[in-house]
RNA sequence: GGAGAAUUGGCAGAGUGGUCGAAUGCGGUAGUCUUGAAAACUAUUGUACCGCAAGGUACCGGGGGUUCGAAUCCCUCAUUCUCCGCCA
């Protein structure tokens, strides 16, 4: 949510820069400005009404104790008058706060200058790619076909238990899987990340703190009964660990990462997409989350950028980095960098990471801000990325690294999988 | 799940209808004293919003109500603690 004086104050600027993401912002814009102004002025108004009712109520205290009943009475009917006025002037300010609330829900964030204009996916900024890929070889198989032959994860016996979109992993598979859990929670801690194991559903407040609420609402599994939400990422909870935190400049950088299970609807997804691994509604996950000072927000999204395709790079998997167009830019980011990996079972690119700086736009909803060095408070930047999505990774991984007699261990797994060839 | 008690400023802890944004202590900040520090003493010290300002409004776990007036009374929800039940 961006902030409302930011609104009034750069109004133009934000409408120019809301265009790359092909949002008209004008109307809205619009609409927020004069919600905000009505909000303001019937707010006076109902304050001098309060004040001068405040100022009966202590007349009032003051004539009794002096035991002047007759004019205490008449001071108690000026007061009840002034209810009703209060009462109707209340109830228009509680209805323009909603409005210019459910209004300033509706905009996106404004993209960072350097985020290219677009559409869709197709336009997003292709600012790394292998010079190579693998040669094309007879014998390569998609991976639910290799899950298959090699019984690593039976897709039939989910869909019986539970449902589609919810794999069970076996053997080999299970045990893959795991290392890679550990793997990047490994490398994460290398790097500097406090690990935290964080509840797996949150409630209402947490879902409106990062944004996923109300705008994507579908997309989260609901348990009505007690009112909690399935976590979709583990930004969730790890980022509303900071909700209404004031911080000192000392404490940053904040550096989280976190392994949870992912939990999606994913409504409205069909086909090819979904095909195998490539969307699940249960998925593992290894996320890393940072709070940052605004001046060091875009330099600690390239560090974990960077840090990412590390994490590729020891994998040996091919993978391009993409800086993505406004059409494709999520709702709450400022820039996104996606990083995708080529599978040569489907000979496409595939998704595995997402990373990303909110800037102020997750911090104002959360309230979460630091004293610098005037000791006046500011919002802080909040940034997250995939280290990495695991069902994705594991799918590549056995595609790129598979041959006719078998699947190769990328040599820095086989400490975690015991393993080196399936 | 059942019964009882509690929830006040950074912390501890008063306050049961008007003089309460809230005593007091600790802590924080500034100063006096000191070569420096400690101690002592003095002053100061919550947050948010509206307003150019003066100033105003709101906040005593959350929400609602009674009243001219609520930290204080009523309803409701949440959380914590104690006891019982259940349980990995």
């Amino acid at each position: 949510m961006l902030e409302i004086a930011r609104i009034r104050e750069n109004k133009e600027a934000i409408i120019e820069l809301l265009k790359v993401r092909n949002f008209d912002g004008a109307p809205l814009i619009e609409k927020i400005l004069k919600a905000d102004e009505n909000w303001r002025s019937s707010k006076t108004k109902l304050e001098n009404v309060l004040a001068e009712s405040n100022g009966i109520a202590k007349q009032i205290g003051q004539l009794f104790r002096e035991g002047k009943q007759v004019e205490a009475n008449e001071a108690k009917a000026k007061g009840a008058a002034l209810k009703e006025e209060e009462k109707v002037l209340n109830d228009e300010v509680g209805g323009f706060a909603k409005e210019l609330q459910e209004l300033l829900f509706e905009v996106p964030n404004v993209p960072h200058p350097s985020v290219p204009q677009g559409n869709s996916d197709e336009e997003n900024e292709v600012i790394d790619t292998p010079d190579t890929l693998p040669e094309k070889k007879d014998f390569w198989l998609p991976h639910w076909e290799l899950a298959k032959k090699y019984d690593l994860i039976d897709f039939e016996l989910g869909v019986k238990v539970t449902g589609a979109g919810f794999p069970f992993y076996k053997g080999k598979g299970a045990r893959l899987q795991r290392a890679l859990i550990n793997f990047f929670l490994d490398e994460a801690r290398d790097a500097g990340y406090q690990e935290i194991i964080p509840p797996f559903v949150v409630n209402e407040n947490s879902g409106y703190g990062t944004g996923q609420l109300p705008d994507k609402e579908g997309q989260m599994y609901h348990d009505a009964k007690d009112d909690l939400y399935l976590i979709p990422t583990a930004e969730v909870p790890l980022t509303n660990m900071y909700r209404d935190v004031l911080l000192k400049e000392k404490d940053f950088p904040i550096k989280l990462t976190g392994y949870t299970p992912c939990f999606r609807r994913e409504a409205g997804s069909y086909g090819s997409h979904v095909r195998g691994l490539n969307r699940l509604h249960q998925f593992d996950k290894v996320e890393l989350v940072r709070i940052e000072h605004p001046n060091n927000s875009y330099a600690v999204l390239d560090e974990m950028t960077a840090y990412v395709q590390g994490l590729l790079k020891k994998l040996g998997l091919p993978y391009r980095t993409l800086r993505l167009c406004g059409g494709d830019l999520g709702f709450t980011s400022a820039l996104t960098y996606d990083l995708e990996v080529y599978s040569v079972g489907q000979d496409k690119w595939l998704e595995v990471s997402s990373i990303s700086n909110f800037e102020t736009f997750q911090a104002n909803r959360l309230k979460l801000r630091f004293k610098d060095e005037q000791n006046k408070k500011q919002l802080a930047h909040t940034l997250n990325g995939s280290a990495l999505a695991l069902p994705r990774i594991l799918a590549t991984l056995l595609e790129n690294n598979q041959s006719e007699d078998g699947i190769e261990i990328p040599e820095v797994l086989v400490p975690y999988t015991g393993f080196d060839k399936i």
